[in-house]
DNA sequence: ATATTTGCCTAACGAACGTTAGTTTATAAG
DNA sequence: CTTATAAACTAACGTTCGTTAGGCAAATAT
């Protein structure tokens, strides 16, 4: 990817974040790059082309860090921070595009929706095996795995409907706060 | 309302839930009803018009279930307990229309947008507000009082991305399991 | 010096969009 | 039997959509 499509990209993400995928049109994105929408082609080959791309960005970013928490060994609340460390940290340093990842994969279509599916599905149930670590030490309550795991994932994705960059949490605080939050709700009472 | 203009309402909600506002077209939807396009402008006065009855009732249940929580006394918890459960409720009971409010208030335009933001910011207040009750009375942590709202209604919202009407949890059960998960996140440890 | 590539342009295509105007048909009321 | 109303229709409007074709100038490579 060249510098000059990094730059497009990044700018189209700006636009899309704001509207939507489906409401934002390829002239939106042009005009915000003050140059004419038939020159966008000459980097992208279609619209969806550009919503793929983030996406899929995102996803490898997010899979690439419960790759790193399942290949150390950690107990399972150790794994359990680190991965919602890493998570709300890509979401809060790519907030575009976590914005446009989230609410906007279902734009994608035929293969690509197929296999963003799958993608999301592995990275769920990532989530759902440090959860099942938990239980199986005795550290979490017997729980609904499933349940527990998309209830994670809820609240740290929905960051991005209300996280600010000069807002007073930096992302660290975030993921702390959130780790704690959650793992109150997933952990024995221990006194 | 008349019958009809309900049905119509409904069978909308059912094609827009789907791909979203953006993507789907008034064609779309004449479509699924088996009628031409422009019959639909008998009982609506334009495309946006069934976005925004769909959130702004929507809004009104929700605002409802409040009201109803902050009229009678309860303790924090109680409070706490019964507008989790109104919530998602509401939610599920309405999955369409949930579904649309959640995703795509953001088409609305002019003052219905404007109008929707008070309406949510002041529900959002709402849950603020239980949560300093709790922090008064004693039994809930100190903690960012917008963080913890915040978080409470992401993982209560985001049950419209996996609930199904013929899964193996009621609604009732998942009000439970989440006010559990998230109480046991407030509140503090009693021994 | 010449050839190639890059990045943008102008112009326009056909398709789909939301919406309006005017009309017909069915149902019910006077 | 006539009239009023509701709900659908046909036809088309102007606009916007994503995209393509083809060309031109500047930068880069040979």
């Amino acid at each position: 990817m060249t510098e000059r499509k990094r730059e497009i990209l990044a700018a189209s993400q700006n636009v899309l974040k704001e509207k939507g995928y489906a409401a934002t049109s390829v002239r939106d994105i042009a005009k915000a790059l003050s140059m004419e929408p038939a020159s966008l082609y000459s980097h992208f080959k279609s619209k969806e082309d550009i919503l793929k791309i983030t996406c899929f960005d995102m996803a490898d970013k997010l899979e690439l860090g419960i790759a790193e928490v399942n290949d150390i060994y950690f107990n399972a609340e150790e794994k359990l921070r680190i991965a919602i460390n890493l998570h709300v940290k890509v979401l809060t340093q790519n907030l575009n595009s976590a914005m446009i990842f989230i609410r906007d994969w279902r734009n994608l279509t035929g293969k690509s929706l197929d296999q963003f599916i799958l993608k999301r599905n592995a990275y769920e149930a990532g989530f759902r095996e440090i959860v099942q670590t938990g239980i199986n030490e005795g550290i979490f309550n017997e729980t609904d795995k499933k349940f527990a795991a998309l209830t994670i994932l809820s609240s740290v994705n929905w960051i991005v409907e209300w996280y600010k960059e000069d807002g007073s949490l930096s992302s660290e605080q975030i993921a702390t706060k959130l780790s704690d939050f959650i793992l109150s709700g997933l952990k024995k009472d221990t006194v």
